[in-house]
DNA sequence: TATGAATGAGGGTTCATTCAT
DNA sequence: CATGAATGAACCCTCATTCAT
């Protein structure tokens, strides 16, 4: 049943209607009230079910290099991150229901955020921070942690967009490799930057 | 009529409701469809009337510098965006129904893109461009301007997720000349990483 | 005004709308109200209107023969009625109305049989008298006037029917005349055959 | 809920509301979407379901006479016809939903001219063929199976008409046979009269 | 545990009518 | 007189939920 995933991210949660889940997944409607109590009570368990796997993935692709230069190592971690997101094997219902949740954040949210993103955001944090030095402002780290996330998600969350911009370019999964190589090093030279001017 | 965008941009267009629409605006249900046909067609007029807001407040904010080097014209024209993002008087729901059409594209999202969107792209691009040098790849060019832009909308974007991430830092609209400080530094400092990576 | 018959005839009375009507008399919806102060007004006006009308038509054309044998007589009456009801000039939508109203007769069922159908009737019913002599049963005389009035009306009302029936076939105004001839020979062969058996 | 058709054929498909159907048959509204999907495959299913009993009441009243001579036989089947469509346990709104499809048809028409009208009327046609001879026209056998057919078809579907012309005549069920001996008396009458003068 | 039937709340839409201009 | 705007009633339909089997 967790294919009802599908349904709650395409059409969010109001517009999404058990009985398309139900038609899915080939089960009875009934079924959702009995083993979930609620359209709500399913909600939740899809939503702990996709974190989890999300959790998942990041375990199953282990970080690729923790030496180097601190550079090295941020560039590493994004394209990690970046390898995840496009993985073609991950169902893309997963990021859009965290999507949906950012702009109108119901109350699972608070679970989202600190069991999920706190921890990786505090990860990106560390690698930050041995870029720009040990002294560096935190407000200047968080800001760069959250800038470098951010734009990963931005070209995953906006395909459709960039897609009728572009139609004959292409920054998504298949050339993922590429789009990482563009990504980590526009947020190098930006934490740079942000570590001169500092200064 | 105006304010029913906030409905649909905290909803979206299926979950809201015009009874909820029409008691804040204190009118009768049926004048939707009197004066607009349908929910449909409500929407539709509520979103050309974002974006002939949107567009006035570009106008009404003008260019503050076309001169200068290169890089300072483009953080020039992103300091000015940012400004007109956050404006205060500005209301919040726009940019909300234009993301929820990045998310969920509907047959109005061709027009978002083609009026709105793709010539403000542009202008971005042609400043990258000068920062970037004339025979720069066109690819890296677009990656550019699309990566500045989508960084300013992410910090508009997902406030409430920041403010929840760091309850007792702000990067929003209250100190917004710092905000901009910090993002155009970054994106010039990767724009010009990307310059010196493509040589 | 009078052509929302049309619409009335085509519709039935719940069913049509006053905005169809005023769509097509190019006129404004309020003014329906204004004119004829409701719905039902309207209706009751335009069904008095066709029953002028069909008034003035079987005025507009003379009884062809008041002289020959009495089955002559009837035959010329039948085929005048025919002619008047195929009539290409002849809207079709006031047969329509009249025909609902025996469906499901409102308060105005009345006036249209004792100021329209009823005298007619009795016009039919003396032909048939005369026909089948004046000591005939008064009940014989009635069903034979109104089998070879619904006859006629019949072959009018039932038009789709006969063409779904006989696509090739045609028993319309087209070629009325032979249908009359038909009718009417069916009609006085009918009538002679009671007037036989009641000896 | 059989008993809906009751609404459909008083009021016609439009203004019959479901709600009034479904208070006649104490369920709720919705069923009627569950069960029928629409009001108008609620209509469906109605109507077929009256084609349905329309059948069963031919088979169970069988042909009380295959031999005799042609008018004798023609003279037994319309009486059978006459004794079913005036059957008192027979709802009068089957009749009547018919006869609404016949002014104005919806698709459902098709299959009711095709899997009941057209197979009766050619059973009526052949029984004429064999009154007027073999060698007759095709179209006065038409026309004579379908005068007769519309006679019978007046006679119940104008009875409310009847009544007021006639308040202390009947012409209905109570004395169906005579009536019966009336009409095809006068059927009779009519096909022998066209046979005359088709020579 | 699973399923088909039933239900009530609520949503969008239509439409006749009224009102102010 | 004419008209555009506004309104409330009523209708069909969807959907989450409950119930009996």
């Amino acid at each position: 049943m967790e294919a009802a995933g599908e349904v709650f991210a395409q059409r969010g949660y109001k517009a999404a209607t058990i009985h398309e889940i139900c038609q899915r997944a080939n089960v009875n409607i009934a079924s959702v009230n009995y083993h979930f109590r609620d359209k709500e009570g399913l909600y939740r368990e899809v939503f702990r079910y996709a974190m989890e796997q999300s959790r998942e993935r990041y375990l199953a692709c282990p970080i690729d290099a923790s030496e180097g230069r601190p550079a090295q190592r941020l560039k590493a971690e994004l394209r990690r991150h970046l390898h995840v997101m496009f993985s073609p094997n991950r169902a893309p219902w997963q990021a859009m229901m965290f999507f949906r949740e950012m702009l109108e954040p119901t109350e699972i949210f608070d679970s989202l955020v600190e069991e999920q993103m706190r921890p990786y955001q505090q990860l990106i944090e560390s690698l930050v921070r041995d870029v720009l030095g040990s002294q560096t402002e935190e407000r200047v780290v968080r800001f760069s942690a959250f800038a470098a996330l951010s734009l990963c998600g931005a070209f995953h969350s906006s395909r459709k967009y960039i897609e009728k911009l572009y139609p004959d370019e292409r920054f998504d999964g298949e050339n993922s490799d590429e789009l990482a190589e563009l990504i980590t090093t526009f947020v190098i030279g930006g934490v740079r930057a942000l570590k001169s001017s500092a200064k």
